[in-house]
RNA sequence: GGAGGGGUGGCUGAGUGGUCGAAAGCACUGGUCUUGAAAACCAGCGUAGGUAACCCCUACCGUGGGUUCAAAUCCCACCCCCUCCGCCA
């Protein structure tokens, strides 16, 4: 949610910010409904004063043993004057929310120009891409043996599911606790568990209600029970741990690392990724959320990034860095990193992390809020989150990236030991 | 699932339908005192909106309804927490 007042003090110039990402606010509606609002507010809240100036007049006379009658004449009416006004208000109010809800952040001025992923902005390369002597295979290549199984699982729950077995299993809790183990002990993460379910609430929060609701799995308690819903990603259960939350400044910046599944539908892109286990309905992710002081939230998205970068290099897997153009960019982000990691069976980069700094829009949302040292009133927080790293991409990465001409997988150096000291995956 | 108790400011916690946005304490801030600190004493101290700001006004005592001229207080429904019993990984 955008701040109100920079809306209407200068709404022509948040209409050209999001301009940047390809929304066209509709500046008209705005000023519309928020000068109907003005109006309906201050007419009600006059009629209220009345009501309450008069029933304390009507006490004071009851208590000095006067008669009340003439003065509850005065009042009768007033009453149904009031129950208008305050429905119409409501009315607009809510038109008003509604429309803000659906608003998504300004993006920073850093962020480049462009509506379309093609105009992403490249910002660095790492690692040397693999020279391999034959033709590399994808993963469902290298997995066909049984070890990532696609057809049992869509079995089980149709497409863009996958069953692992065997070593493949193992490599990917591996990479599980190689992530979280880096973040907690390195990075300075605190880790945290949490629901896989959330309430609509907690998803208005973050900014996925109520444009991405498509893309959500919805569950229920019984059939009439509240909106529940699967969580795409940490992100909402681990920031949403601060909504309506004072926090003592002395308690920032708050970093959070969580280990999830991440359940999404996918409307809207059917075809693509229909191949192997880049795309699918559920899969891991290893979060890390930060709440910080929001002078501290742009350094905040630099070391965030780099924590995620951090995973890539001891995994030593050649990646690049980009910046999210205006039009790529999530609804509540004011500026995106993407790590886009190698994939030699696709002869390309593949996203496997997002790091976003959303500023103050998620914590308006959600009513995050910290007090300053030294008292004083309490101000919004800055939120940041980023992936590290989606572990399924991760695992695919590993595999492409460490195959041999016989299509066994190199243990990477750091994950030996959670393979019980197992350096190479043969074929079965 | 059954029985009972409870949800009030940053925290603890009082509150008889009528100056109750709400006692008291803790925490915090300023001051007096002190070489300095602590203690003691004095004062201040909820959030948001009308609004850029003061005064002023409005709303907010788990949530949503209702009764009333007037609701933290009475009524109804729901949610959550605690204790006990039952069931259960």
């Amino acid at each position: 949610m955008l701040d109100l007042k920079l809306l209407r003090q200068d709404a022509a110039a948040v209409a050209a910010a999001l301009g940047k990402r390809g929304f066209a606010f509709d500046t008209k509606t705005f000023d519309a409904l928020e000068s109907r609002r003005k109006a309906l507010q201050q007419e009600t809240e006059a009629l209220q004063n009345e009501r309450n100036s008069k029933s304390k007049s009507i006490g004071k006379a009851k208590a000095a043993g006067q008669d009340i009658a003439p003065l509850l004449a005065e009042v009768s009416g007033l009453g149904d004057k009031l129950d208008n006004a305050k429905a119409e208000f409501e009315r607009v109010q809510a038109e008003l929310d509604a429309f803000l809800a659906r608003v998504p952040n300004l993006p920073d001025r850093t962020v480049p120009e462009g509506l379309t992923e093609a105009e992403n902005l490249e910002l660095s390369r790492w690692g040397k891409l693999p020279d391999f002597n034959f033709t590399p295979k994808d993963h469902v290549d290298l997995g066909d043996d049984g070890r990532v199984d696609f057809e049992a699982a869509a079995k089980l729950s149709g497409a863009r599911f996958v069953v692992l077995r065997g070593e493949i299993a193992r490599l990917h809790r591996a990479l599980t606790q190689f992530m979280l183990d880096v973040h907690t002990q390195e990075h300075g993460y605190t880790e945290v568990y949490v629901p896989y379910i959330v309430g609509a609430q907690a998803l208005r929060g973050t900014g996925q209600l109520p444009k991405m609701e498509e893309d959500l799995f919805r569950v229920g308690f019984g059939e009439d029970g509240p909106a529940a819903f699967l969580i795409p990603t940490a992100e909402v259960p681990v920031t949403n741990l601060y909504r309506d939350r004072i926090i003592d400044e002395a308690d920032l910046p708050i970093r959070h690392v969580a280990h999830t599944p991440c359940f999404r539908s996918e409307a809207g892109s059917y075809g693509r990724d229909t191949r192997g286990m880049i795309r699918q309905h559920q899969f891991d992710k290893v979060e890390i959320v930060q709440v910080v002081h929001p002078e501290h939230s742009w350094e905040a998205l630099e070391a965030l990034t780099g924590h995620a970068e951090a995973i890539l290099k001891k995994l030593e897997l050649p990646y690049r860095k980009v910046a999210l153009c205006g039009g790529d960019l999530g609804f509540s982000s004011a500026k995106t990193y993407d790590l886009e990691v190698w994939l030699p069976g696709q002869d390309a980069y593949r996203e496997i992390s997002s790091c976003s700094n959303f500023l103050d829009f998620q914590a308006r949302r959600m009513q995050a809020r910290f007090r300053p040292q030294g008292g004083g009133k309490p101000d919004l927080v800055h939120t940041l989150n980023g992936s590290g790293l989606a572990v399924g991409r991760t695992l695919v990465a590993v595999m492409e990236n460490y195959q041999d001409g016989d299509g066994s997988i190199h243990v990477p150096d750091v994950l030996r030991p959670y393979m019980g000291g197992q350096s190479v995956l043969v074929r079965s």
